[in-house]
DNA sequence: CTGAAAGCGCTAACAT
DNA sequence: ATGTTAGCGCTTTCAG
């Protein structure tokens, strides 16, 4: 008998266990437990007896190793406080929920060593799928991923080169869209407030996408305000008043997130400024707990939910594609932009 | 040789593979590559050239089988969307990142028997440990969590009986204290709006020691608002119109969850209503993203962080105890309750 | 419908 | 410092 890990209890239940209880081979016990093959309908009965009688917990590792088979599917995100990625792992669920399969999460903190780590960590599993966030990742990370030998989807953005199947939005092109309808609506003195974190793509390609779409119209940012770290009402409403005090005949206000859009908004109205007449803002990705704010905010909805449930399709087909779904965000004008 | 999963792009690559490669025995690979024992330098970086170059990916199934450990925790809560889920994994997380331990996430949408199988589902991957949030477990959930071997911790709420350990507030304590401070600084026309969600175990506790409070005063709510669903502005919003339409002598509105009382903040400041002085508003929870309303809300922070760090310092300390910690929520008075 | 044998990829234990 | 052996708990395969 080998040694065991100190820390356990009992040793563990096995199929053996139940295979006596029951008075038939582990194999039928297997069988009975995993609905395979025909078994009748008293050897059944007594063999889901036993195991219950037991409070038999099958092995998945064992059996894991023995099928080659693993239904988990690994999904690295940067976090799980910033609402967009429970929203795309929302949508991963929906579609693994009527499959065999369940995702396994990772957090790589917006930090590529560490999302490398992840990757590899969920791989040494020899999970069936994995979808990763983003398309930036270093040189060990996508040769792990092109070579993983599963279906590998990135999700969120699709302006880059995908490692093999992407699903997602152009962020620059959302950038630019925004630009577009900002312009077209007569605003001219524009400010960005918003990430300065080079680890936050995204954030930088709307923001290049924005600044092409200014550039188009023959003009730039009257004032840029970058910050470091979390989105939030409280960042939102201090860049806002730094902003505003600093060049007061700013008329728009273009944010990188709701949620910083939010307190952005709610200084303004308590300036007693004109919304959207005097002063327009918009931000990004459409929070539904913000509905209810005195205005609704200028947005594009980032499609969060379906990027999740396409890239878990894609996954649960085993699909070893490298297809790129680009889904168009959707623009909602809300009541901080004034009409056309 | 044994079929193999149809779904196997190339067939996986072995230590057997490094070995040959390296020249060197399996168990002289195993050895390096988890850097254990003696082991010369010159074979060391041999071994470790081959295992890059041919981008060996452990195979942890196997390994855990072998070795009998596996460095899983798992966690079981409610639901990702709710921030507050999110912030204990954080708190897990800081503890974990420290050891070989990852963490797991699994969801049970307040759903019992949906908890009951994801329990299930961890358990059969033999994890170290395992953290659920609630002390409401069906009974085979609480069988299995009883049986485990493993060290097993509830979180957030301690008010019940606990399988083994539990690391939490009371939220019958919460909520009366919550009533004691609002009846000591004056106000007695006091609504709840909240949940009425027999599954949100915690606010139905809050508001049973809310309203105990309030007995013991010889007060009891002015009126009621219950709603099912997630919390939002939205609906903190229109339960806050309703109630006022209907009682407009409400001197207190007490919400299940800051976000809702965010909503009703904001109906007040559109009504022109003196806060605190004609009106009182409290929540629950303390979000870090509502710093920045015109209002700082009078709340209770529910400690959330530092239950995830102690839940996981039992986990990764092996700790097969039925210690219970009790945290004391901390009472934030905000600017919408008047001074005592 | 049921069972026996073999082995998944790795590691503990014991050599040497 | 390195190798050999046995076996983790299960499933595949093949035999009855």
């Amino acid at each position: 008998m080998r040694g065991r890990n100190p820390f356990d209890g009992k040793p563990q239940m096995t199929l053996r266990d139940v295979a006596e209880a029951a008075g038939v081979s582990e194999m039928t016990v297997s069988r009975v437990l995993r609905q395979r093959g025909d078994v009748s309908e008293k050897t059944r009965a007594r063999v889901f007896e036993a195991a219950r009688k037991l409070g038999y917990v099958p092995n998945k590792i064992a059996g894991a190793l023995a099928s080659n088979r693993v239904n988990l599917v690994g999904v690295v995100i940067p976090s799980l406080s910033n609402m967009v990625f429970p929203d795309v792992l929302g949508g991963i669920g929906s579609v693994l929920d009527g499959t065999p399969l369940q995702p396994v999460v990772g957090t790589s903190r917006y930090d590529a060593e560490r999302e490398e780590h992840v990757i590899y960590e969920m791989l040494s599993w020899r999970p069936s799928g994995l979808i990763v966030a983003g398309l930036e990742h270093n040189a060990p990370a996508r040769a792990m991923m092109a070579n993983a030998g599963i279906p590998v989807v990135e999700v969120m953005d699709v302006d880059g080169d995908p490692v093999a199947a992407a699903v997602g939005i152009s962020h620059v092109g959302a950038g630019y869209d925004m630009a577009r309808e900002v312009v077209r609506r007569g605003y001219r003195r524009i400010a960005y407030l918003g990430s300065s974190s080079i680890a936050d793509h995204r954030a930088q390609k709307r923001l290049r996408g924005f600044r092409q779409g200014l550039t188009e119209a023959g003009l730039t940012f009257a004032d840029e305000r970058f910050y470091a770290g979390g989105s939030g009402f409280g960042i939102g409403r201090s860049m806002t008043d730094e902003v505003m005090t600093r060049s007061p005949d700013i008329d728009f206000l273009y944010y990188n997130s709701d949620l910083n859009a939010a307190g952005g908004l709610l200084w303004c109205l308590e300036k007693g400024l004109d919304i959207p007449g005097q002063i327009g803002l918009a931000g990004f990705n459409s929070f539904e707990v913000l509905d209810g704010l005195p205005m609704r905010i200028a947005t594009m909805d980032s499609r969060r939910h379906e990027i999740g449930r396409r890239a878990a399709e894609l996954v649960a087909a085993n699909a070893l594609t490298d297809e790129v779904v680009r889904l168009i965000p959707k623009f909602l004008p809300g009541d901080t932009m004034r009409p056309g």
